[in-house]
DNA sequence: CACTCAACCCGACAAAAGTCGAATACTTTT
DNA sequence: AAAAGTATTCGACTTTTGTCGGGTTGAGTG
């Protein structure tokens, strides 16, 4: 329960409240560990409690029936996912799968959105945790649209990059880095290799770095 | 400032508030009329309004430097906009452009976000509506990402039409549809005309008719 | 009613993205 | 360390989407 409670306090949409409250939400808090590529939850099923994770990563993500799969973010330790579903009453709009072995807690919707009601503010940080997924949506579906697969990969390297080096999780490999741009790893794979020929990044299996990034934010179409 | 209470009081997440609350806000409430093909705010400006739109109809879209434009949804009387940006304190993530003449109530961001801290009810609202957007966006996204265009216009048929019509406004021309749908106007009438080859679909500038949902829905690859 | 302009359509073409089969390189397991 | 499995790459090819120039239609305007 104290572990529960830890990390309660860390959960951003929950500051402001008093231990009594966070000691009631730890409670009802149940554990769940997930081994890699295990389904967490699938699109279309009612949401039933929201997840907070401890350890591990996840995706979350959409399928056609023919097999090809566009996710919609990755997901670390740290962050809570599917409020959406829970404060909002919901079916769950798309899948969760492990990449690796995860850990989280599951807090039942009943619990949590009891605070609704009697803490305002804590409905203010739901509204802008929501807010910044609509964002982002918003700027993958005009990634999608608009722009081509070298733009979205530059973008994707300028995104991810800290000091210009983008470091590779063990699952973080092609064929998910390509559904992450909606694209296939082959496409995606010519588009890096050709930066590496350009003398733009340099590129193994643990990280990509950047080596000339003036090139690159051209590539990306950023705006000035 | 009648009106404007009238208007206020259809708008859902305001219900359950008590006259008293509407009318304070509808004394804070401004009335803007635009013409065709008016901004009405654009990408990256902040948001200093709610707007509820009172007659004629709107897009919001997101364009890239080249002029290619993606339109996110369109808006008709009735309905609320840009609560995201003032309820959660970002800038507006698209544009908003008259497609004809529009009449809109604009409540000022103050006023409304009061109404947060001291009415939960109004948050849950919020949440609910914002949580719709979230959904819609996820299934543009999918779409974009996962399905042909011939696809993506079968749907479109499909959740437009009533009675197997779809019936197209004024300003619902291809150039319009097909930036709804990700694509260019040239490829969207190939699908349409296709499809009219077909025979699944009957079309003039008025309105398009279903003739054969069951084919057209083999096209969408609506799952069964 | 003639004129103008936007919408729509067509056919040929160009480019981007996706597919396929097979070779190669890396990891992990045994 | 060998075997097995996964990830990446390659080249050739197909499909889809987008582009371009020009032509037709039809609604709205003076």
């Amino acid at each position: 329960m104290k572990i529960a409670l830890d990390h309660l306090r860390t959960i951003a949409f929950l500051q402001g409240l008093d231990d009594p409250q966070l000691v009631e939400l730890a409670q009802s808090a149940i554990w769940r560990e997930y081994a890699p590529n295990a389904v967490i939850f699938l699109e279309g099923e009612a949401a039933s409690a929201i997840y907070y994770m401890d350890f591990g990563w996840i995706k979350v993500s959409k399928s056609s029936p023919d097999g090809r799969e566009q996710i919609l973010r990755f997901l670390g330790p740290g962050e809570p996912f599917n409020e959406l579903s829970v404060f909002a009453n919901k079916n769950n709009p798309a899948t969760a799968i492990a990449l690796e072995a995860v850990g989280a807690w599951l807090i039942p919707r009943e619990a949590v959105r009891r605070l609704l009601v009697t803490h305002p503010e804590v409905a203010i940080h739901v509204i802008e945790n929501i807010a910044d997924r609509v964002i982002s949506l918003v700027s993958l579906v005009a990634d999608l649209s608009l722009h081509s697969v070298e733009t979205r990969v530059a973008r994707m390297l300028l995104d991810e990059a800290t000091e210009d080096v983008m470091a590779r999780r063990r699952w973080a490999t092609q064929t998910e880095l390509a559904a992450r741009l909606g694209t296939v790893p082959d496409v995606l794979s010519r588009a890096l290799r050709s930066m590496v020929d350009a003398g733009v990044i340099e590129m193994n299996r643990h990280e990509i770095r950047v080596l000339d990034r003036q090139t690159l934010e051209e590539m990306a179409m950023v705006e000035s």
